[in-house]
DNA sequence: GAGTTTGAAACT
DNA sequence: CAGTTTCAAACTC
């Protein structure tokens, strides 16, 4: 099927394996031939290729000067209509009323971007940034609702993400039954963060401080999305480079190389803005001479270290195509437990109390 | 795989 | 331009 079409805009980070740009995700269009915006591929600004599943495609390199016609035509009534910066379906935010902004119905999530104030989403948890998050790209007031007036962001994210994989088994069992653990999955699942798994995870053990930190590999593409619960349970079990690190510094972190040997990233600042901030809303920061020898351009414009998550401060480097996805856990109530403390524990001593 | 739900695009 | 319909993806069973 669409023979002879192919992605056209290669320097959009137009990798299959990235979740984040949505030119990875072929279309199954059966009506509309690939020339309108409900082709995610025609959205992307892409054409089809051999991945989709489409019937009747217009939007092939065959066609690709009635292709261009149809765009100049939509572009001379929106200039931005097909501006690669603003992605598909998010160009002026989300409008999720159902969702909760919490699975791939939102296009801001599935993106990989945070809700902003152009969002007119209700009851926004997006775990990359809710709306009204504090983070210097969406400065916002903070989410309420007719409930309970200013929300507990942070416990409430991820108290739906708990409860979303059943936060009361136990892990392994957990694991054997949750297909969408990563080990296995390929693209197309329908996991919520959809991170594939490439290399056998591990864990960096919490240290004393009121953080636990979690780290897995995955394929570089994904170096930059939270990881699930379920793999953060899983390298929590899967003890194959059990570490233990002091995070905001004097690190025995064994890693050639590691971000974690890097003052920068936990440095006194750092320590500082963690204890001084209850509750991480959402930061980021783009450490531009962090390279770590991973692609410039790609740090330069996705950052070295990013914290969107409320709960989640996620950092990562690239080697040789492969990623260290890593997070540090906020343990408000859980202060002092160390290694040995338990994600079952963390949630329902945190969210509930 | 079929049916349902969802949010966005397209239409009226 | 507000409301409705159509669409394709996401999701559930």
């Amino acid at each position: 099927m669409n023979e002879g079409a192919s992605d056209n805009n290669p320097a959009d980070l137009n990798n299959e394996k990235n979740p984040i740009n949505d030119a990875n995700r072929r279309c199954n269009c059966k009506k509309k031939q690939c020339l309108k915006f409900y082709c995610k591929c025609f959205n992307s600004g892409n054409l089809c290729n051999d991945s989709c599943s489409c019937k009747n495609c217009m939007n092939t390199e065959a066609n690709k000067d009635g292709v261009e016609e149809i765009k100049k035509h939509i572009q001379w009534h929106n200039p931005d209509a097909f501006d690669s910066k603003t992605g598909e379906r998010n160009r002026n935010g989300c409008h999720c009323s159902k969702a909760l902004c919490f699975n791939k119905y939102c296009g801001c999530f599935r993106n990989g971007v945070a809700c902003t104030l152009n969002c007119l989403c209700h009851g926004c948890k997006n775990i990359y940034g809710i709306k009204g998050s504090s983070s210097g790209a969406n400065e916002q007031e903070p989410v309420k609702d007719s409930n309970s007036g200013t929300k507990n962001v942070e416990l409430e994210t991820m108290d739906t993400a708990s409860s979303s994989q059943s936060p009361h088994a136990n892990s392994s069992t957990q694991l054997s039954e949750n297909s969408d653990d990563g080990v296995d999955d390929e693209m197309g699942n329908s996991n919520v963060n959809n991170i594939h798994m490439a290399m056998p995870s591990n864990q960096v053990a919490s240290s004393d401080y009121d953080f636990a930190v979690h780290q897995d590999h995955v394929d570089a593409p994904y170096y930059d999305l939270p990881l699930t619960l379920v793999q953060i349970q899983r390298s929590r079990n899967d003890f194959t480079e059990q570490q233990s690190t002091d995070l905001f510094g004097d690190s025995d972190w064994q890693g050639e190389s590691s971000f974690l040997n890097s003052p920068s990233v936990y440095s006194d600042d750092n320590v500082a803005e963690l204890s001084s901030i209850p509750r991480i809303q959402s930061i980021e920061k783009y450490q531009p001479h962090e390279t770590h020898g991973f692609d410039q351009e790609v740090e330069a414009s996705l950052g070295a270290m990013t914290l969107q998550h409320p709960f989640l401060r996620s950092s990562r480097q690239t080697n040789n195509g492969d990623a260290t996805n890593m997070q540090l856990l906020l343990h408000p109530h859980l202060h002092g437990h160390g290694p040995s403390s338990d994600i079952a524990d963390y949630e329902e001593n945190s969210y509930h109390s």
